[in-house]
DNA sequence: ATTATTGTATTAGGCTCTTAATACAATAAT
DNA sequence: ATTATTGTATTAAGAGCCTAATACAATAAT
């Protein structure tokens, strides 16, 4: 499992995404224990403090909770957890529609971009 | 026509895609001269070292150059401006299924809840 | 009781981005 | 020739992000 952080956008903020996107794939499965922050850091290598501040983040959002000295952990609440995924795939499609009509594409348009560029992935296997 | 800068990115940054989408559509066409850095800045309500900076970059990459006091021009490559369109809906599309691909969608559902979303909105107006 | 592990808070410093205020350089317009 | 307009460069200051080094607080494990 890669981190991939750029230099081009807030660590903190890629951070969230990534763990987010750990959470709603099941990496990190509904009710289980995170890794210690001080882990967490260390295998993203960052600092203490910048992890902490992603998972607070994530605790805010309700996708995580913290219990005092056994660590953070994944809500129960699949719901939420599914609502969450729905909601960054909606974001993503929504800003993937913005971006291409500001380019002058119709989603119809970006449609048939991405049929062909799935096309010519497959002649390059 | 809006700037619509966000503060999570740097400003320099966004400019560069902005400018460089008005050329690609048009707004700024081949061969015109581009409003002075002075007037582009007071539009986007940044400072003339920020825009400055946007506007290096896309000389450097060729879609614009000076002169010297005559002001900033779009190059004439008319072919340079297409190419530099399909290599930004191109990166648009990649990144776009490569996130969604993270998601756990496949590129087919990509396009499912494209056309969900599409239908969504007609319901709307 | 003691120890280790957990989350959390604080302080200092460096880095990049941004703004602000100038100044300079070149040339088109007058 | 003079003036105005163009791009460009410099310096200083402030804000946000990140790291580093600590220290503290709570509790599970021993």
């Amino acid at each position: 499992m890669a981190w991939n952080l750029q230099s081009d956008r807030p660590i903190y903020a890629q951070l969230v995404e990534e763990i987010q996107r750990r959470i709603v794939t099941g990496v990190y499965p509904a009710g289980s224990r995170l890794p210690a922050v001080r882990e967490l850091a260390v295998e993203a290598s960052v600092n203490p403090n910048t992890m902490q501040r992603a998972l607070a983040k994530l605790e805010e959002d309700g996708l995580l909770y913290t219990q005092r000295t056994s660590g953070r952990f994944v809500t129960e609440e699949t719901e939420r957890i599914m609502q969450a995924k729905e909601e960054m795939a909606a974001d993503l499609i929504r800003r993937f529609i913005e971006s291409m009509g500001t380019l002058g594409y119709t989603s119809e348009q970006a449609m048939e971009l991405i049929k062909k560029q799935k096309e010519e992935e497959q002649c390059k296997i």
